[in-house]
DNA sequence: CCAGACGTTGTT
DNA sequence: GTCTGG
DNA sequence: CCAGACGTTGTT
DNA sequence: GTCTGG
């Protein structure tokens, strides 16, 4: 299938700058270094902002996630970030009105409702946007399972013409992307739950696991330069309507 | 029908 | 659960 | 994404 | 090389 009719309003222009993190190293001019090999789309990002500023920014009304540590410039997959959801508040009747919270949910790993073992998440990181509405691991998360992902900036890695001593292997320089007009930047990502059906109920691991993964796009501006794959950004005015269901198509 | 997968990027 | 491949 | 682990039999 | 854990 083409891709969606929301993805043409999602792009936004992009340049590298300086890494958000001072423990960063200093990024280096995008062309001019390494051979223009990048590695996997957004694997790492930036989640700074402080809880009470998430909870004005998205318009939150319920508010679980009081444990945010926060400001984490190096999220990574398996990490506990805050996302933002569209969802009947926690604890009470399921088919109640959706209430948007903020919610600490793991970072990739994301396992199919109807999966019976865990490891089947291991590489779901991203889901392919293009696609996501057939996949039979992302389906049923697209049609009602949607979360907006706050972020400062992304993190990709270049492969420098430099070799490491220790490793034998190329040196590889992080860049940090984000909007070049200050706006924040709030990602589309899906999250499931899921529940080890295999142990007890007393079991501590039977526990709701929550995670989400983020969709990838076609990179046509600045970022394709250097790599023809980047996070989908939802820019503030489909906000709202990233997280209601789509209309009928 | 059953069995098995269910994912992405990048590499050559 | 649902799709694909045999 | 990166960093780090990865395995068995049988016994120099 | 490929998988796991963070």
């Amino acid at each position: 299938m083409s891709s969606p009719t929301w993805l043409c309003s999602l792009h936004r222009r992009w340049l590298p700058t300086a890494p958000v993190s001072p423990s960063q190293p200093e990024p280096q001019p995008c062309c001019a270094a390494g051979r223009g090999r990048l590695g996997v789309m957004c694997g790492r990002y930036a989640s700074t902002a402080r809880r009470t500023v998430l909870l004005e920014q998205f318009q939150v009304d319920g508010d679980n996630a009081e444990d945010l540590k926060s400001p984490d410039y190096n999220v990574a997959p398996t990490k506990t970030a805050p996302v933002v959801i569209a969802r009947a508040p926690s604890g009470g009747p399921k088919d109640a009105d959706a209430v948007r919270q903020l919610r600490l949910f793991k970072w990739g790993r994301l396992v199919p409702f109807w999966a019976e073992d865990a490891k089947i998440g291991n590489r779901m990181v991203n889901a392919r946007s293009e696609r996501v509405d057939e996949k039979p691991a992302y389906r049923a998360a697209f049609k009602s399972r949607r979360c907006r992902i706050p972020v400062d900036a992304f993190y990709e890695w270049f492969e420098t013409d430099q070799i490491s001593e220790k490793t034998k292997k190329p040196l590889k320089q992080p860049f940090a992307f984000r909007p070049t007009d200050g706006s924040s930047l709030a990602l589309a990502g899906l999250y499931e739950v899921w529940k080890d059906k295999t142990l007890p109920e007393d079991d501590p691991g039977a526990l709701l696991w929550w995670s989400y993964t983020i969709l990838t796009t076609t990179a046509t501006n600045e970022i394709g330069r250097i790599h023809d794959r980047m996070p989908m950004a939802i820019g503030p005015d489909d906000w709202a309507q990233w997280l209601d269901p789509l209309p009928a198509s």
